[in-house]
DNA sequence: ATTATTTTGTGTGATAACGTACCGATCTTT
DNA sequence: AAAGATCGGTACGTTATCACACAAAATAAT
């Protein structure tokens, strides 16, 4: 009883030639991602790519004075797993289940085989990683010139779009650890977006209330990482 | 008469078997790379990829406020070009060429017989990419949480790796464009490396007088991104 | 040699963000 | 309902870095 192409949501697989796809799903497992779970830990071997069904994972990079900073956010728009595709087994990049959901898993071994059963699948993938390898890149540019603020608003919108409804739940806590910051940083920042109507937030909950005025507050990072996922990925894959 | 495999200084091109070099050989076009000269600009398509033999190429982030900043640097352990492997003729990232030297030049129009003609190329080359986006992923955590003069400190071994003497063609305003930062914070941190005897500097031109002492005093992020290299493309490919 | 240009040193005040701390509000558990 | 835990608001002093400005030193051009 194979899995059926039209009730997968994410935007790789959904993206792929019928028979394609067809010939692809018995190496598909689907999979819970609870909250927390790590999908790539540091010093473990990657043993599976992840084709994010619901929720978003975080790629975080860790830091020895216990830090970590978010580099990049992959929900169905995407998978976990670019260093399985680009031939190592390993990355310093640490991925989490940030918020629950669901996936499809490709254990790394039927990697090959996928790719040889679903041709237009190196393409993708080459693809993603390469529009998650420029969101990286904005990161860099966006950490080092523009304000908490503004980069708050930057992840609300990202999250947004990657999420099933205006509702997302996390802490200000977990914001700060998210964006590098102090969890006071993210109250006042917060506070202010809430005081201009943008948005509005309760004990471990964000409710998205002006798409439209965020991402006019936000930095042009947005944009432009959006526009260029659309690119590669097409309107469709584009989150 | 073809290009020996002895004589190629790029890293990647040097570890190729020697048959499979030979056979690539034909494809490579030996050119000079300037300073300033831009391989690679966000606004146009993507013709070739370089592997750098001498000289060093500055991964940029334009923002729209003018500035930029840099994500990542490229020498003769690497190859400019990643987009066009892995599947697309544009970046909104941009490669200019910061220290002058050589490489040599593949057509992007030829990189599929490339491949076909060198089996191990395309492994090297992701392996590559993988080890860039390591770096990059660095790159975000470093800006956030890093001062000034540790992230300098950073840089400054990196140009050192990839560069042939002591000797670093930088003057502060060039140092603060590739940084992010002010010209005079730079003239503040380097001031105090200075001073510390680790380095020395006049007109543009930086000398690193003691290697072992930068080490000590960079932040993790050197000897994190170094030891992926080194994984990644074997101690032989690492700077 | 003189003049222009580039490069570096330095100062002042402003600002963003930090570390830390404490309190009240809200949620969870019993 | 009470107690405990988590969550958010706010404040204080500190630090890193900024923007701007100007002068001294070094280099290049005439």
């Amino acid at each position: 009883m194979s899995l059926e192409q039209s009730v997968v949501r994410n935007h790789l697989l959904a993206m792929l030639p019928a028979q394609e796809f067809q010939a692809l799903a018995p190496y598909l497992v689907p999979v819970d991602l609870p909250a927390r779970q790590i999908l790539q830990h540091p010093s473990e071997p990657i043993r599976a790519l992840y084709f994010v069904e619901d929720g978003w994972i975080s790629l975080l990079m860790a830091l020895q004075d216990g830090s970590s900073v978010d580099i990049g956010i992959v929900g169905r728009e995407g998978m976990i797993g670019t260093p399985i595709l680009l031939g190592s087994d390993r990355s310093i990049v640490e991925a989490m289940v940030q918020r629950a959901g669901s996936g499809l898993r490709l254990d790394a071994q039927h990697l090959q085989d996928a790719l040889r059963a679903s041709p237009s699948l190196r393409q993708l993938l080459m693809h993603f990683s390469l529009a998650l390898m420029t969101q990286v890149g904005q990161m860099v540019a966006c950490n080092r010139r523009h304000p908490i603020e503004q980069r708050l608003v930057c992840w609300l919108l990202m999250a947004h779009d990657r999420g099933d409804g205006d509702d997302l739940p996390m802490t200000h806590e977990a914001l700060a650890a998210t964006l590098g910051v102090r969890r006071a940083s993210i109250s006042v920042a917060a506070g202010a977006l809430q005081k201009a109507g943008l948005i509005r937030y309760a004990s471990g909950r964000i409710t998205i209330l002006d798409r439209a005025g965020l991402e006019a507050a936000a930095c042009e990072c947005y944009s432009v990482v959006c526009a260029e996922y659309r690119r590669l990925l097409g309107n469709d894959g584009a989150v």
